[in-house]
DNA sequence: ACCTGAACACCGTTCAAGT
DNA sequence: ACCTGAACACCGTTCAAGT
């Protein structure tokens, strides 16, 4: 009789209840996150990060119950991420573009968020979340520096100019130089 | 013996060399257009253009060797469409004004076209270009209300200005208030 | 030159079943 | 609660073959 130190057919735990759940999910989170902010949305995919994992497709799913949850989850951690980390200097100036750097880092996945957005409601959502979430911080930036009635045409200026950058094949310091002389005349008197 | 008249294994020619080749390569992309342009570049599907046009998926294989191909053909054709046309008014702002509206128009096909350039260097060649273009385009509009040593930054943050709405949820009238805006401080001397 | 048919390797998602 | 296995309907792409 086989000794049942000998596991030929299931080297690995058929189930992993001993493990702590939100061990599980930080996993799952890590490999999305990893795949997202390199390669974009396209290069995101539950069955490749389920391989990496040694899971099934569905054990991914028991948590997160779509690939668009998964993508949201995903973004609020990254997100998170940023914002746990404090700009350096006190000008405007130098908070939109440490803000500008930080996102830059992400490009692709403002840009693949967008790109799902049309189809998704829960991204949709999401999105529009981060969006108010942004205008209301960088409000108030500049609610100093620029006249009260200005305030939300401005914000919406500069967060399109640092976004639109994305788009553009820019190199740091070419996006550096963009967003400062940007901001500059768009937040002149 | 069977009429030849009657067909009931192939209703549909399985060649058709009579047609005008243009015609054929028109069909394909007046339908990739359609896709495109209402839901961006999940809606395009080669099979689900074959499945239209009756045909089989190869067929649209021998015009474009693959979907990135066809992408950037649609993308041509729909650029030389904007271009066909003649903005309105002399005045920069106008001119700025009437091509962020028509490129509006396109915008989930921008956000698309960048996230595909991460893969595909068809695709990121035909940005590239696309860019180039555009911002020659403007340099010109700006070259007599700018000075020299600032024409160059001020297309990047322009542009950049008027790409970076696409990628926020705007109405057309709040897009039109948030690119004038914009424009008029980015290019206050 | 132009097109079909069939196959390949990949998806996201779902159902039924196991522990 | 958690996970597997198998299936479904879809992709883009390729090969071999037909006219």
């Amino acid at each position: 009789m086989p000794s049942p130190s000998v596991s030929y057919a299931a080297p690995v735990p058929r189930n992993r209840p001993h493990l702590d759940r939100d061990e599980k999910v930080e996993q799952i989170l890590a490999a999305a996150e990893e795949r997202l902010v390199s390669g974009g949305l396209a290069a995101l995919s539950v069955a490749d990060i389920a391989r990496q994992l040694g899971l099934a497709q569905n054990a991914v799913y028991w948590y997160f119950p779509a690939k668009d949850d998964l993508l949201v989850a995903t973004c609020h951690r990254i997100i998170d991420k940023v914002m746990a980390r404090k700009p350096r200097g006190n000008h405007p100036i130098d908070k939109v573009l440490w803000f500008a750097e930080r996102l830059a880092e992400f490009a692709p996945l403002r840009v693949a968020l967008h790109e799902r957005a049309a189809t998704s409601k829960v991204i949709a959502a999401f999105e529009a979340d981060v969006a108010t979430g942004l205008h209301m911080l960088l409000a108030g930036v500049l609610a100093s520096s620029v006249p009260a009635d200005r305030v939300d045409v401005t914000v919406a200026a500069v967060i399109a100019l640092v976004e639109g950058t994305f788009l553009g094949n820019y190199s740091r310091k070419e996006r550096a130089d963009v967003v400062r002389f940007g901001f500059e005349q768009l937040t002149r008197p």
